[in-house]
DNA sequence: CTGAAAGCGCTTACAG
DNA sequence: CTGAAAGCGCTTACAG
């Protein structure tokens, strides 16, 4: 700190040859030391070590990627709809957890806007090696041409995308199936045997497979459905549901909700109706958000990590750049929150 | 399209002596095209550019950072603390509005996130030459050690740094008190004459400002104050002051609230007590957000034009970059959107 | 284990 | 207006 340079300097610096002059060896070994080389002596190393510490160095970007044909940036391609991406906390907190993974490895983290007025420039950044590998985020971007750019280039996907899949590509995702057995599950270990379901809308995969883990998790326990109504992931249409569940003929000691919005919906109408929660019905949800923390009792629910997503987005891709295999599909490890309403 | 190269060809890709040859010229010349140097003959700049055109050349940004001692990169300094950061929309607008400026510009912006476990890390990188600027958007980190990076690299603070403000630095932030001022005069306009305040916290700089604003405006127009009580900028505290000030002696016919969650709050109240809105009681906000839309009556407000000031950081930046000299302090425009409580 | 040399792809004085 | 040459700061075969 007290003898760094000031002022332009800053941006020269020491350079490789005056580590190298000050340890008393050439560049090559210079540069052997700081790749890591094993063929150098130990004395060696230490000399350099020395050296670039007195000096402070840090290896030149541009000249190390001019060399290595290696940007060590990584593109977070972003839709231009703001409503759709940045209103929504959830794409924000991936990009938080890809940043906050890729500022502990090498590689820099650049946001990429895929402009709908001209969606082509995005593709043309990323297909001009100003980057190592990208991530996508967009559904709409998420067609035929990134599935080719994917072939030039290593990409993972966060999305779906809308295309069907082949084996080229890398999605990392949460498995909606697994996260509705977790919560599913919990309700039957702690001994619930008549479970119902607020499904989300049937029309999304999402909805349709957080309704399949509900039934498979019931399936292999032995048990029974003890209803199904659907809602929109909106309170009020888990509150709807609740009342239709509560008007049928089955009665039931726990309800699995699709979302923690809807399930909020279905703590009011329970709790309206005297009905004690946990006591007479358990409910466990999914999102571990604003919702299930508010509620009386909190709710217990499934976290979906959505930070760890976008580490895990960034994680995947080093591999692919470093060449390894990836299966197409990474799930997003999931956790069960348990509250008061289980 | 038809023609691009695939595969690893598209990280080498047509170079410059590719194009030097296609157009029998050396890379020098190749290069000035480049570069719009106005020393060619317009036939040699045509047959460059054919050239160019026919290889889809683009420069390669590394050899070039390289030799002009740029990188075409700034960063985006963000804390770690999620809570205070992410959570808050409002720096996810901020980083969208500069992220699509950038896009429209010869740079890229880059995530830096500002590590707690070691906060000189973020610091390093940022002297090492990885990037052209900085733009600093922590509290947090609007510290001593940024103020005196901004000595030897181009910064633009999003924040006022909590360290005194000196002549070195560069800020682009709302003006709090010229919002405050607008709300007000346009309650003025609208003919009300008795106008009181639900403030922000006191302690805190923009709660003062926009207080001032407030006062200002009704000096201005050579009215007098028709109450003052201090919130902490959540909703129940909007409730709460309404209450003191509907206690309080002097009536009034119009509110500015320091922000919409408060001001929301206080509609609840007057809406309780049967006092209409606007008819009885104008109200007018701070923050174009959720809080003003889903209110009865919807708020008029001031917006902060978030998304511009990341634009505008950006801006300044660059003009920073180039060497251009750039006021202490540059206001974000601000805009006045009027709906239904006044 | 170490060093001299070539080269990554560009830009820019320097001559002409 | 144009070209030959040097150089930006690194890495990496190639010899030794």
């Amino acid at each position: 700190m007290t003898t760094e340079a000031t002022g332009s300097d800053a941006l020269s610096g020491p350079t490789l040859v005056g580590v190298a002059e000050l340890a008393g060896v050439s560049r090559s070994t210079a540069s052997r030391v700081i790749n890591g080389s094993p063929n150098v002596t130990e004395e060696t190393v230490a000399r350099v070590n020395e050296a670039i510490a007195r000096l402070g160095y840090v290896p030149n970007r541009a000249a190390r990627s001019l060399v290595r044909r290696r940007t060590q940036t990584i593109a977070m391609v972003i839709p231009e709809r703001t409503a759709e991406f940045f209103a929504d906390p959830y794409f924000a907190e991936v990009i938080q957890g890809a940043a906050m993974y890729a500022s502990s490895t090498d590689y820099s983290l650049t946001l990429l806007i895929e402009s709908e007025s001209d969606p082509a420039k995005a593709h043309r950044f990323l297909r001009r090696g100003n980057v190592d590998g990208a991530l996508v985020l967009s559904h709409y971007s998420a067609s035929s041409d990134y599935l080719e750019l994917s072939r030039s280039l290593p990409v993972v996907f966060g999305v779906r995308p809308a295309g069907g899949i082949d084996a080229e590509i890398h999605i990392v995702d949460v498995d909606n199936d697994s996260a509705a057995a977790l919560a599913t599950e919990h309700l039957i270990e702690t001994g619930r045997t008549r479970i119902a379901t607020i499904s989300g809308p049937q029309s999304t995969s999402a909805g349709r497979e957080r309704q399949r883990g509900w039934h498979r998790a019931l399936a292999d326990a032995g048990l029974g459905e003890a209803g199904c109504e659907e809602g929109d992931y909106t309170p009020a249409s888990g509150a709807a549901a609740m009342e239709r569940l509560l008007a049928g003929a089955g009665g039931f000691d726990a309800v699995f909700a699709a979302s923690a919005q809807m399930a909020a919906g279905a703590l009011e109408v329970l709790s309206s109706r005297g009905i004690r929660v946990p006591e007479d019905v358990a409910v466990a949800t999914i999102d571990n958000n604003v919702f299930t923390t508010t509620t009386t009792p909190p709710l217990t629910t499934v976290d979906l990590h959505t930070a760890g997503k976008g580490a895990t987005m960034v994680a995947t891709l080093e591999r692919l750049i470093r060449g390894e295999h990836v299966e197409a599909m990474t799930p997003v490890p999931i956790e069960l929150v348990r509250r008061g309403s289980s």
